[in-house]
DNA sequence: CTCCCTGCAAACTGTTTGCAAGTAC
DNA sequence: GTACTTGCAAACAGTTTGCAGGGAG
């Protein structure tokens, strides 16, 4: 992920914590999304995975993909390319920009959102619990190199 | 839609418009969506369908809806249950609330939103033209009933 | 040794497509 | 009459499930 990085250690800390077995697969997956800059269906992941681990099945990965944003490590992507895309969640940042050009996507300072939300509850009444948002457009180097 | 109406009439004229043709099929469709309080999927709106029209066809309505949607009538919710799902769209509101308890969706003012995406502009250097915010929670009904 | 994880294949769900008949203009 | 629209059935894609074998603790 752009202008942050995850350590994949961290994560296969986590993913032993919380009572599942660290095991080859896992561990493949874990690499791959904690580096992507791109949001990543299932489907995809399940191709790289088989460059890394031929043998991998697409069952299994559909099933740690589900695991893994069970434990918050990685988010689904809502938007453009359709809702299936997960990117690594990176703590207390909520707000993604994914550019149209490239498809990269990057976390921006979520505070804004979070003043956002105080004050739609105010005027509104309503208890807001969870949000999603994302952006959409074109990054400061596509708009560079158009 | 809470808190504000469509006039199916409106719909049918833009629809006309666009160049297709005014059927009873379509007219049935808007009229549902015209009135909904609730996210409906493409499946939900061909059960509502034929009840007014039981010979509505399966396909039709995932047809329509997709017209409906090009033409910027109705909008795609993401979220909690799903992608799938449509609201009717309404001019320049697009901040959408959804209830986690009754399942009611409001547009909520939008204009923080506006502030929201420029302050990210200037901040990020990317130029965004689209956005998707959803916020979830419980409306000022529910709570007071819990 | 026990239980979880894995791969495979089949099942399932929501959605799309091809086509002949119907309908608006 | 022409071209868009419809209903039906089949095709399709992504995802989930059942189960027997394998691997971790």
């Amino acid at each position: 992920m752009r202008g942050k990085t995850i350590d994949p250690e961290d994560w296969l800390t986590a993913v032993d914590e919380s009572g599942f077995r660290a095991t080859t697969v896992q561990e493949t997956l874990i690499d791959i999304f904690a580096r992507v800059e791109y949001p990543l269906s299932a489907e995809q992941a399940w191709d790289v995975a088989r460059l890394a681990r031929p043998k991998t099945g697409r069952a299994t990965v559909y099933r740690t993909v589900e695991k893994l944003e069970n434990l918050g490590l990685i988010r689904r992507v809502h938007g453009y390319q359709g809702c299936s895309y997960f990117v690594p969640t990176l703590p207390e940042l909520m707000m993604l920009f994914i550019c149209l050009d490239c498809g990269r996507a990057e976390y921006l300072d979520s505070q804004p959102l979070d003043e956002l939300i105080k004050q739609s509850e105010d005027s509104s009444g309503h208890h807001i619990t969870d949000s999603r948002l994302q952006l959409f457009g074109a990054c400061a180097d596509c708009q560079q190199n158009a």
